[in-house]
RNA sequence: GCGGAUGUGGUGAAAUUGGUAGACACGCUAGACUUAGGAUCUAGUGCCGAGAGGUAUGCGGGUUCGAGUCCCUCCAUCCGCACCA
């Protein structure tokens, strides 16, 4: 029989889902090995071909650690609220959740046919009721907890709440970046309110005003990505940055452990950096600089602080280089500083206020990209410098972020290189207190001067000198040694309409969690899936008789970001069905946390932080027993995709072909692949694709074609340059697709997608095949043991796909098994003693295959997946003789067969004595003869 | 600007601790078999050279008997980003 995978594959797969081949359960005989890939969402483009370049591996993985004799965890679900489906439900009315099933109904589909050993009884996805129920309560009981910064540990509201009204705010251990001041007395006599309003800034989940991406045309926050130049991507619609009030996680209480944590942990050191460079760890002070009240030739000293009256405020600024406060020239506030208003002269209003308006209009995104334009306006207003009492310019300026630190810098234009951009630009002075550096051209931004001109300063080199500034800020009550973390509190509302909706409800604006028993908050149907027409969020589109709960004057409108449900489902994964708990204490207990996670290197930072992050909250809370939930994390390369691209010119609906783009302004658009054709767009197609571009006109080529644009880059459902793995599977089937995706290159390395070489991976199956039916297709083992040779392929093989599958080389474990059979097919080599092993080997790649042959050898179907994994021998390998390269100077000349029993000094005799050796000596004597056994010779000259 | 990664044939890549650079494939060339073939088989294939040989892992240095691998300088490309004071 020819090899007919489309027939062997259908079998076994309905022999697996029939038989619950995969299904685990615990098992305290076995040691137990979880292997994780990242839950796709389910886009309406499938899957796509870079999706199972992971989960092929995991499964790979999972697959061998079952041989090896774990108990594997291998489960699979879906992330399944997101934006895409509700965008398709603002598009056509679909509610999101028919989207969303019909989705994961065609992933599911092709999961399937790719062969996976995912134990699907565990399934989960984030938008069902059943498993969000969990996530509100998760979300409550960070809601009343608090960070104790005394034990280190996520702890109940209830003992901050006791200890507020033993002790009032003093000795406050809880975490916040607030400012806070009452007695016990003052706390009890609060009304409920009052109380919430503390408790607000110490919960881990609390409200408070974030900014955001406003697009007031739409009504509705849009992420940085969706904004470009401050103008919407879809619609081109004006965007502006807006404060509004938002759930937030305090994660930042979990910055030291979040750092900590990672040393444990074993993950790429690239991947470690990333987190740390995004906790962003430095250490510095804080030092205020009192305003100056404003009366000319006053001479206030900055130790005079209560005789300035009601204008004694001063600015609070944040610095890692307290060494170079004598180099103070001015002071920058961000220009959303909460002081700017009040600070700024009569004189001065305008200008800040149209600068203000127009570092609205940027996003962070833009402000940070934007280093050639330095700008910034003079408030009119003054600070003293605190240790020199000389007036400083208070400035505000875009390159200051108001989320960072305090939002104020102290400029030092000789020591930072904006500042000094900024100094250069303004035409302010730049002191020097470097000694014997020049900057003239750029600043001194190493830590290794001498510091000069600062008083108390002088002659300290840089280091020793931010511990003496500290040392004497702290005495004179300026500020203090502080240290700082660039982590941001995440925001976690959404003015969306699939998503969780939060357990609370609002009485007198007063936010409040919906008991228990309620769980879980239903999402309530409403008649559009668009903000109100006054850009409140779509829930508020609901009819009270639409909730399954609704109490006070109304719900919380707004719904949970993505991460809320990708936060936590690695734990459900242990106990899916659980109706009581979240997760059940012995479930967790016996599997424990993840030990092989897969997945793209996007979540670097975003998921794999917050998931930490709340693994560390449960962790402390005693519900779970580990503080890190992915103990090794491999990151798949992407496989890059190629898009296309049309051209709009800005502000319009008519698009402009490639090689006329330059001659307008226009913003490269992704357009679907399957609407080009080498570069030409089909127009009607294009019209057809999405309502916004059916009115669409062109500027086309001569010929009347549109050209369109195209890069490599990342696939995604939003760049519409997916490539599915359908078409591959039916034309050359699973198992051949999951060994050419390995074959690939190395997993962590980032590829172009490409077919051409599949055909070579197609023809090794079906060389493995024909080495069990050699004749006539018809299949047949050989009895008797095999020969040196083939033994020694056959232990090769084993011992090397063992040691590459051991360091996740999956790529060249394919070209290992190809060696294999090649030596094979050239040996004739039909003996069962060989090939039988082979299947077992091969079984976790190509698993199809594998039972049919398994099944074919009389073996039990299904029992290739449980068996054990073959011992290599590591006398087959032993090899009689060496072929020894004889090196010149470490050039290679020539090689010579010599007995693998031959000392040292035995293979230096006979090479100096052969023809060879004197003929490249050319007379000479060798200055030196390295002999390494078994490897090499190599004669010095 | 900051952070991370990567540079090896026409292409994807291999070389686990410094020890024969280019395994394994794709592609290409020539041939065999074929009505046909994205089938199969044989031979060749880094570059220069008729050959002997020379040369070659982004560039330039260094360490070493020996460097793709270790060190330094530079260059290019890709990815991420929150100008992080």
């Amino acid at each position: 029989m020819e090899y007919n995978f489309r027939e062997i594959e259908q079998k076994w797969r309905k022999f697996w889902a029939e038989n619950q081949t995969y299904k685990v359960e615990e098992d305290p005989n076995k040691p137990k090995y979880y292997v994780l890939d990242m839950f796709p969402y389910p886009s309406g483009a499938g899957l796509h071909v870079g999706h199972p370049l992971g989960y092929i591996a995991s499964d790979i993985y999972a697959r061998y650690k079952r041989l090896e004799g774990f108990n594997v965890l291998h489960p699979m679900g879906y992330d399944s609220f997101g934006l895409p489906a509700e965008q398709y439900a603002i598009q056509t009315g679909q509610h999101p959740a028919i989207t969303t099933e019909q989705n994961i109904a065609r992933y599911r589909d092709q999961l399937d046919k790719m062969g996976f050993s995912f134990d699907w009884s565990r399934e989960v996805r984030t938008s069902s009721p059943d498993y969000y129920k969990w996530t509100q309560w998760i979300f409550k009981l960070l809601f009343n907890a608090y960070y104790d910064t005394v034990s280190h540990k996520t702890t109940a509201i209830d003992q901050l709440i006791a200890h507020f009204e033993q002790h009032g705010s003093a000795n406050c251990p809880a975490f916040t970046e607030e400012e806070f001041s009452f007695t016990a007395e003052n706390w009890n006599a609060f009304s409920k309110k009052e109380k919430e309003q503390e408790l607000q800034k110490f919960r881990l989940a609390y409200l408070a005003d974030s900014w955001v991406n406003w697009c007031p045309a739409m009504g509705t926050v849009l992420a940085n990505d969706e904004v470009v130049n401050g103008l919407s991507v879809r619609g081109g619609h004006p965007v502006e940055q807006k404060l509004m009030r938002q759930w937030s996680m305090r994660i930042k209480a979990y910055a030291e452990r979040l750092l900590q944590g990672l040393d444990v942990i074993d993950w790429t050191d690239a991947l470690k950096e990333q987190q740390r460079n995004w906790i962003g760890k430095s250490q510095g002070a804080s030092v205020s600089f009192p305003l100056w009240n404003g009366i000319e030739g006053e001479d206030v000293t900055p130790l005079d602080l209560p005789s300035m009256g009601e204008n004694s405020k001063s600015i609070e600024v944040f610095t890692t280089r307290p060494d170079t406060i004598f180099g103070v020239t001015f002071l920058v506030l961000a220009p959303e500083h909460e002081w700017v208003a009040q600070l700024t002269t009569e004189a001065q209003k305008e200008e800040i206020e149209s600068y203000q308006k127009s570092a609205s209009l940027k996003t962070e995104r833009d402000r940070q990209s934007d280093v050639k334009n330095i700008s910034g306006v003079f408030t009119g207003s003054y600070a003293i410098h605190p240790f020199t009492g000389e007036k400083v310019e208070i400035w505000i300026g875009d390159y200051v972020l108001a989320g960072y630190g305090t939002g104020a810098v102290m400029a030092v234009p000789c020591g930072d290189q904006r500042d000094f951009d900024f100094a250069r630009h303004f035409n302010k002075e730049i002191r020097n207190i470097f000694k014997d550096t020049d900057i003239s051209n750029e600043a001194y931004t190493e830590k290794d001067a001498i510091i000069a001109n600062s008083d108390f300063l002088n002659g300290l080199p840089a280091k020793e000198a931010i511990k003496r500034a500290i040392e004497e800020i702290e005495k004179r009550g300026l500020g203090s040694g502080k240290t700082n973390y660039r982590l941001r509190d995440a925001v976690f509302s959404r003015q969306r309409y699939w998503g969780e909706p939060f357990p609370v409800y609002y009485e007198n604006e007063l936010p409040t969690l919906v008991e228990d028993e309620h769980l879980p908050i239903q999402l309530p149907e409403v008649d559009k899936y668009l903000p109100t027409e006054d850009g409140e969020p779509p829930l508020a589109r609901s009819k009270k008789e639409d909730w399954n709960f609704t109490r006070g004057d109304r719900m919380e409108y707004n719904t949970m970001p993505g991460w809320a449900g990708s936060s936590w489902y690695f734990l459900r994964y242990l106990d899916p069905k659980n109706d009581q708990e979240f997760v059940a204490k012995d479930k967790v207990d016996y599997w424990g946390n993840v030990d092989l996670y897969i997945g793209g290197s996007e979540h670097a930072t975003g998921h794999l932080l917050y998931a930490r992050f709340w693994t560390k909250a449960l962790y402390d809370l005693g519900y779970i027993p580990f503080e890190e939930p992915f103990q090794k994390l491999i990151n798949q390369g992407m496989i890059l995709g190629r898009s296309s691209f049309v051209y709009r010119i800005q502000q319009s609906n008519e698009f402009v072909t490639f090689n006329k783009k330059n001659d307008y302004n226009v913003t490269p658009i992704h357009v679907d692949i399957s609407l080009v054709d080498n570069n030409k767009l089909d127009l009607e197609g294009f019209k057809n694709w999405m309502p916004e571009y059916a009115s669409a006109t062109f500027i086309l080529e001569e010929d009347g074609s549109y050209t369109c644009g195209y890069e490599v880059e990342k696939m995604s459902k939003s760049k519409f340059n997916v490539q599915t793995p359908d078409e591959l599977v039916e034309k050359f089937g699973a198992d051949t697709l999951r060994m050419y995706e390995m074959f690939l290159g190395p997993l962590e390395q980032s590829k172009p997608w490409d077919t051409k070489g599949i055909t070579g991976v197609n023809g090794f199956l079906r060389k493995f095949w024909r080495l069990f039916h050699p004749i006539e297709n018809q299949f047949t083992l050989a009895d008797g043991p095999g020969n040196e040779k083939e033994m020694r392929t056959l232990h090769r093989t084993i011992k090397r796909i063992r040691e590459d599958l051991d360091r996740y080389s999956f790529n060249t474990c394919i070209s290992t098994f190809m060696i294999a059979v090649n030596e094979l097919t050239e040996l004739k080599c039909n003996k069962r003693e060989v090939l039988q092993p082979l299947i077992v080997l091969i079984a976790p790649f190509a698993p199809h295959m594998a039972d049919e042959l398994w099944e074919k050898a009389g073996g039990k179907p299904g029992e290739v997946h449980t068996s054990t994994y073959p011992q290599f021998n590591e006398s087959y390998l032993v090899e009689s003789s060496i072929d020894y390269p004889v090196s010149f100077n470490g050039k290679m000349r020539f090689k010579v067969n010599l007995s693998a029993q031959l000392s040292a000094k035995e293979v230096e005799e006979h090479v100096m004595n052969m023809e060879e050796t004197q003929k490249w000596l050319e007379g000479k004597a060798p200055k030196k003869v390295i002999i390494v056994p078994g490897k090499i010779v190599n004669i010095v000259l």
